[in-house]
DNA sequence: TGGAATGTTGGAAC
DNA sequence: CGTTCCAACATTCC
């Protein structure tokens, strides 16, 4: 569910719920009064990378479903939702194991909307300057950044890294100007890949490093590691994929 | 069938 | 004060 790309799905696919009135909201998360959004009508929904925004003229709900999170559109799973919405035409969106917060402020003050990697807005030369302020960090962190990469998973990591040949534990301040620019070229050209597959439920199949156990392009076996500050796991190659380290 | 996983947060430890 | 580590959360899949 939680990469950027499945938000942007979700996001698509709620279109219709635009303009709709809510007749009655309720769930079993904790943090939010949810008889805070009765009467209220949706004017938007909007994401940030892995954050779900649902817009009310004065607040927004967001929703992050975190590594468990799902939702159904005018269906109910057996368990209770995190947070239920009934619409006054009877439609309704249920929301699970998600992580729920209020935000009452303007989203342009929370959100950078050009470290989105899936927005319109993303900035390519913005993210580099990001990149060349932290040259001590390594690529597979860089890529888990949200503030850099906001919308980027551990999905994405490993299959940018191994398309641009560049070992997960690089130093960034290492890695040649050109290749810092094919990996910001294929995050994002890998996230809008990710949206097709993903559409086309053929997500799986076209994964190359991720999850896999011999690298495709010379047989050798791939390494699997928790690598970086996030201890995520890491599929790469020791053959293909370039280990930049001097600075 | 137990363990791991597309993720983040908050608090402790250093 | 920054960083790093860890538990917690809670579901699905192999």
């Amino acid at each position: 569910m939680p990469e950027g790309p499945s938000i942007v799905i979700l996001k698509e696919a709620v279109q219709p719920f635009i303009g709709k009135k809510v007749r009655y909201a309720s769930g079993n998360t904790k943090k939010v009064d949810t008889s805070l959004f009765c009467g209220k009508t949706v004017i938007d929904f909007k994401s940030w990378g892995k954050h779900f925004l649902i817009c009310f003229p004065d607040i927004t709900i967001r929703i992050h479903f975190m590594l468990f999170g799902s939702y159904r559109i005018n269906e109910r799973k057996e368990t209770s939702p995190r947070l239920g919405i009934l619409f006054e035409d009877e439609t309704e969106l249920n929301f699970y194991a998600c992580s729920v917060q209020l935000i009452t402020e303007p989203l342009d003050a929370v959100y950078d909307w050009t470290a989105d990697v899936m927005n319109e807005q993303w900035d390519e030369e913005k993210a580099l300057n990001k990149l060349k302020q932290r040259p001590h960090m390594l690529a597979c962190d860089a890529l888990l950044d949200q503030n850099i990469f906001s919308g980027v998973g551990n999905i994405i990591k490993n299959e940018v890294l191994f398309r641009i040949r560049v070992h997960p534990e690089s130093r960034i301040g290492a890695i040649p100007a050109e290749k810092i620019k094919e990996l910001l070229v294929e995050a994002v050209r890998y996230s809008f890949q990710f949206l097709e597959w993903k559409m086309e439920f053929t997500l799986k199949q076209h994964w190359l490093a991720h999850n896999k156990s011999i690298c495709p392009r010379d047989n050798v076996r791939f390494q699997r590691a928790y690598l970086g500050k996030f201890k995520r796991r890491s599929f790469f190659c020791t053959n293909c994929q370039v280990l930049y380290l001097k600075d």
